[in-house]
DNA sequence: TATTGTTATACTCTATAACTATA
DNA sequence: TATAGTTATAGAGTATAACAATA
């Protein structure tokens, strides 16, 4: 609940933020992710944004729709394709990141920077521990054994 | 981007173990709300789960259609409706909690206990501070007044 | 056979604006 | 005048399933 309600507030505000320029906090996110790369495959980004393939090419072509990114084939691949910020996109993301500096600023300035690390660090572990969980519906016998504990 | 990847997977796993009860971790969470009250007016639904108030009566009225939850007319104000938990809604939330609690565990034994109250301690500073952000694009020239401090 | 990506489809969540009815 | 909620509308994100092309 307080997790949920963080990330929310979070992603509101970078929205109001952004919106005049048009871009939402996921496509922020999405682009954040091809800049530092010259171009990346839809899979790579799948994996970089944890997003669902079928979500990230939703919003590839809404990307593409406003110019701000382009897909080209893949050199060696070819059922790749191969991702990349326009230069339309690489200056609108300057302009994001600017547009959203105070807000990120505020952010900070909110905790300490040893609470920070810590804040990242519980954070990173928390991820790991939801990714590595799998519902006990169907119990592997050899790893839970014959606890007392129900589920 | 650290605080995103948590709640996505968090979000989306949840999602995954409600899934079978026909129920989002959305509609989750706004049915929890109401499992502590009596009822609660739908404006005061949007304080709680800090939604938005289309994007409530939306989510009310889903569940309304599913029999978990019900409106009546309020007693005092007859603008209002009184927002409450049906019988039926009552023995979902209970059926959504078992379901949902192996992954709390999980998230819970991710860290220690001290570590977890400095992550919700942490959180909680964080979203008074987004909240409490103002964009800077039109300043409000008598508190922002001449110091150096940005926002 | 497995992988990359597309097409088709549908639903939930989000949000704005104009409105009704009360307070 | 302000507040509680509705209606109408739109779009973004999410996800599943069936499919084509390629590795």
């Amino acid at each position: 609940m307080t997790l949920r309600k963080a990330y929310l507030a979070m992603h509101r505000r970078t929205n109001a933020v952004l919106a005049a320029a048009g871009v939402t906090a996921d496509q922020f996110v999405l682009m954040s992710a091809l800049y530092d790369e010259d171009a990346l495959t839809q899979r790579e980004l799948v994996k970089r944004t944890s997003s669902d393939a079928n979500t990230l090419r939703a919003m590839l072509v809404l990307l593409e729709r406003q110019g701000l990114i382009e897909r080209q084939p893949h050199p060696s691949d070819r059922r790749a394709r191969s991702v990349a910020l326009t230069s339309k996109g690489r200056s609108t993301l300057h302009k994001l990141w600017r547009r959203s500096e105070p807000l990120r600023g505020a952010m900070i300035d909110a905790l300490t920077l040893d609470e920070s690390m810590q804040l990242l660090n519980a954070l990173r572990r928390l991820t790991t521990a939801i990714h590595e969980f799998r519902s006990p519906s169907r119990r592997q016998r050899q790893s839970v054994g014959a606890d007392n504990q129900t589920s």
